[in-house]
DNA sequence: ACTTAACCGAGACGGTACGTCGTGTCTTGCC
DNA sequence: GGCAAGACACGACGTACCGTCTCGGTTAAGT
């Protein structure tokens, strides 16, 4: 993982010795990257652009970050955290459709830029990718798992249910609509898929009781 | 669109004079493209090596494409004519399982490598990605409509069928393992895809001849 | 030796292949290395200041010179070749004392920067000072040898003088004055010093002939 | 002056406040930066390569001695004390001839690498070329005019001996050698060139009582 | 056969960004 | 207050590709 989260400190209180890390220019150079990424493109952005826009030495930069590539997926994970967490209305399918329409909805902002430039990267660097998988996929697959385990134990949905096939079959003709671009990416769409794919799930469970 | 594909030639017959363009070494540089992209990203790829690998000068290189995404998707779509026709099994589930199969078993091979490459290159080159729709993804949608016609034709699927949710819904699932690579990303996953988009459909068509 | 001189052409008439050498950058390089030497010494010299004065890229620097030192090297001799010849006036005394009168003038100059540079940086780096050498020193000395030779021929000068000696007597000093400038460095000393040296080597002759 | 020589003792005998500047620290950056001085040219020597060779820090360094020149001035004079001193046998030539000896000696030695720093960096460098004068030439020079005295005063040498050019003559050609290395520089120069210089001017000397 | 014109190789060119190194300054906590 | 540790802004380093250019030489079609 990046260098860029954490400074010298050892795992007890003390402080390292030497100067501290400046967490003013940390701030500046996350944000200066984020900022010229909703510019342009990852391989658009370069280290001597981000190093100029927050008013930073280009040595300060590589310091904390071995790579572009690194200093990228910190940008994105900072700037992730508290968005996109799922509702718990009671119904598994208002769940999810909520949580799918915000999620596009990120996509379709400003942010979706960040997203689009990570996942881009990331297909020829697998520290990317796996950073996206880290600090942006799985935690929010976690919540996920609980919403559709709340499902499972209102009887809304079978009980020997393949999650990921699940989520995936969800989430996949967003990002894949979000990555290629070939069809309208909009709110509704998020009604649409949730109700076809939650009826064929169901419908697994009725057809399983049934045998 | 690139220029790698014609010469000067005009829509008549007539051939322009001087010397004519060298078959050779447009096919050495497209199969240089491929095989250098198949090594590393699309980033990493630069004209210059490509023109060392094809024994083939940097201008030559420049006088055919005016730019790396162009020759990179002039370099794809000239190696995926025959692939992933859809076979006409007299089922729908079939002919789509086979397919995507199909799919499954190309983005695990080095030519996956180049899809990547185009994909997450395409994040920031809108060119890169409208050459992937257009010379990759429409002509085997074109194929998948008729085959979910003939589906609809013979009764298995329902009339008002949102073709482009259904289709999206099965291989959003695949693109986004394919490029997020959060999970396994095997044949049997299109059955088991197959099975829970269609039944979804399928469900819809039922509860619809039953209102 | 530096590659600046020469392009690729062998030494048969024919071309080499490929755009030929830019001697207007050339020239623009070496001149503006000259300029910014008589600025500055040589560690302050910077390859960067040298392409930015020539309105060149730091490439082209670098194609054709591998270090500072033979780009200086280069430059200096570039401009060092008509001056400072000799004079032949029946007089070793006269001839000598009026060319060591020429270089102190030339050490006091604008170009005397220049040389103390090339003396100065030459101290870290055998190649700049071997350059000074073969193409500042050597050159000179050569014409000294004949001068001294007349000398002999006409009976100013023993038969067995040792040149060498003779002439590293009569440069040393002034040498010696201009780069650690402990004294007066006028051209006066030019005439002080050829009477001391040249009486010592004409006395070793009358003493000699007295043995 | 450089630094390096005083603490913040005042001219009375009071000590300052806080910790006391430490010895240890001081003789080991004046070692360091000679022991790396003799492996490469000034140009190549680093405040931080002296730091760390010496374990210090670099703010140390800098504490005491303003530039890398005034640190060198230091090291090499703090070296250069008891070394060459004029011996006294009753006879000029010997005195000089012996003295010169020495000093090619010297130059022919490791330290012979610090000299041709100094003299080489002091070509940029005004502070240095002076420290170099300073502590190195003028004490032997003041030893010189005292040798070259009783010269005179025994009837050696002419009174009216102009001395500065005299020890020029001796001396110049050696620096001349060492510092453009174009011809050999063993001891036997010594007397080759004191026989000719002295004789120089003890001809100057009987010309003059002859008149 | 001769001209003509576009092609092609080679490779120099002005640029831009790379990632590294040393500078001299600074901020901290310990001694 | 000295000192180590080490972060910082700065500036130059030498390299790699970019996309453009300028050459000599090649290859056919049209004379």
């Amino acid at each position: 993982m990046a260098q860029g989260e954490q400074g010298r400190t050892g795992s007890d209180g003390k402080r390292a010795p030497g100067r501290p890390r400046s967490e003013e220019s940390r701030q500046a150079i996350l944000s200066s990257t984020l900022k010229l990424l909703k510019q342009a493109g990852f391989p658009q952005l370069s280290i001597e652009a981000i190093a100029a826009d927050a008013d930073v030495s280009k040595a300060t930069v590589y310091r904390w970050w071995p790579t572009k590539a690194a200093l990228v997926a910190d940008a994105f994970s900072a700037s992730a955290d508290q968005e996109l967490r799922f509702p718990n209305t009671g119904s598994v399918h208002q769940d999810m459709s909520l949580q799918m329409r915000q999620l596009i909805r990120v996509f379709r902002s400003q942010r979706g830029k960040v997203v689009a430039a990570l996942l881009g990267g990331g297909q020829s660097d697998p520290e990317l990718i796996a950073a996206f998988r880290d600090r942006f996929l799985w935690p929010r697959r976690r919540q996920a798992y609980q919403t559709l385990q709340r499902g499972i134990d209102r009887g809304e949905l079978p009980a020997g249910l393949d999650m990921d096939l699940t989520l995936d079959s969800l989430y996949g003709p967003i990002y894949m609509r979000f990555l290629i671009r070939h069809g309208e990416l909009n709110e509704d769409f998020a009604d649409a898929l949730c109700g076809l794919v939650l009826r064929g799930v169901e419908l697994s469970h009725s057809s399983q009781s049934a045998s």
